[in-house]
DNA sequence: AAGCACCCCAACCGCGGATAA
DNA sequence: ATTATCCGCGGTTGGGGTGCT
């Protein structure tokens, strides 16, 4: 009958699998994540479809460099929580963990060596981690107390680092995602062939219509359209 | 212009914790 | 109280892009 699990698919998202996802996320909310992998028709598993979500297609995420504040922030938590990545993460709004994660093991890594070589190399302690180095050195600590006025990009981080995306693939995805209308919604209860209405909505597996979609939707509604429904307009 | 080395980032994996049955 | 399933986190890796020789 129904061939349990073909093999899942791995490895880089394509432009249609992320319209599927994000449809798929429009219409359930972020949560339940092998509820979406199995709806979206996607042969992804649902810590992929996750992850997918979290780190890139996430209406909330900012793409493209980090500001001086962002970098400031980032040393100024790392030191106090470490490897803590979506902890940190979550007081950078529209960064992700792995952004973080990322940009640490790159940029800090090797601002902490060249510290590491300016500082003079015979200095006491033998546990030069980049920690010690960043700390006790200037520049850092002025932000530990606040870290909204220093530099010169000091309005805003968000301002500063959205210009950067031009040219991205997904932009076109993006202006879907932030379009605050209500389009999932009533693409569902106008009539589910439809694509999700604004956004071309390829094609989710027939298991999506056939899987009591309104039926689930429905059940979901106390608490978790209630979590996703305000970015629609819907449920206030 | 070609080859090489390095950098950056997206995505996977494994594990532990939380929640549901 | 126990077991199963799902979710989220942190670590790691592989591929593409870019700069340098």
């Amino acid at each position: 009958m129904v061939t349990v699990r073909e093999e899942m698919r791995k490895g880089p998202w394509t432009e249609q699998e992320d319209m599927q996802l994000v449809c798929t996320v429009r219409l359930f909310g972020d949560r339940r994540w092998d509820f979406i992998a199995q709806v979206s028709g996607l042969n992804r598993t649902g810590k992929s479809c996750r992850l997918r979500w979290v780190n890139y297609l996430h209406p909330g995420l900012k793409h493209g460099r980090m500001s001086p504040q962002e970098e400031r922030l980032i040393i100024e938590l790392h030191a106090r929580w470490g490897n803590r990545w979506s902890r940190i993460a979550r007081r950078l709004p529209g960064r992700t963990d792995n952004e973080i994660k990322n940009y640490w093991r790159t940029h800090m890594r090797k601002r902490a060596q060249e510290r590491k070589m300016n500082m003079s190399p015979s200095s006491s302690s033998s546990s030069l981690t980049y920690q010690s180095c960043l700390l006790d050195t200037s520049p850092i600590n002025g932000l530990a107390s606040g870290d909204t006025h220093n530099g010169s990009c000091a309005t805003s981080a968000l301002e500063c680092n959205q210009s950067v995306m031009d040219g991205y693939p997904m932009d076109q995805i993006w202006k879907e995602i932030e379009a605050p209308q209500a389009p999932a919604l009533l693409g569902i209860a106008e009539g589910t062939e439809k694509t999700c209405s604004s956004i071309p909505c390829p094609q989710l597996s027939p298991a999506f219509w056939d899987y009591k979609c309104p039926e689930v939707f429905w059940k979901m509604e106390d608490d978790e359209i209630r979590m996703w429904a305000p970015q629609f307009g819907y449920g206030k």
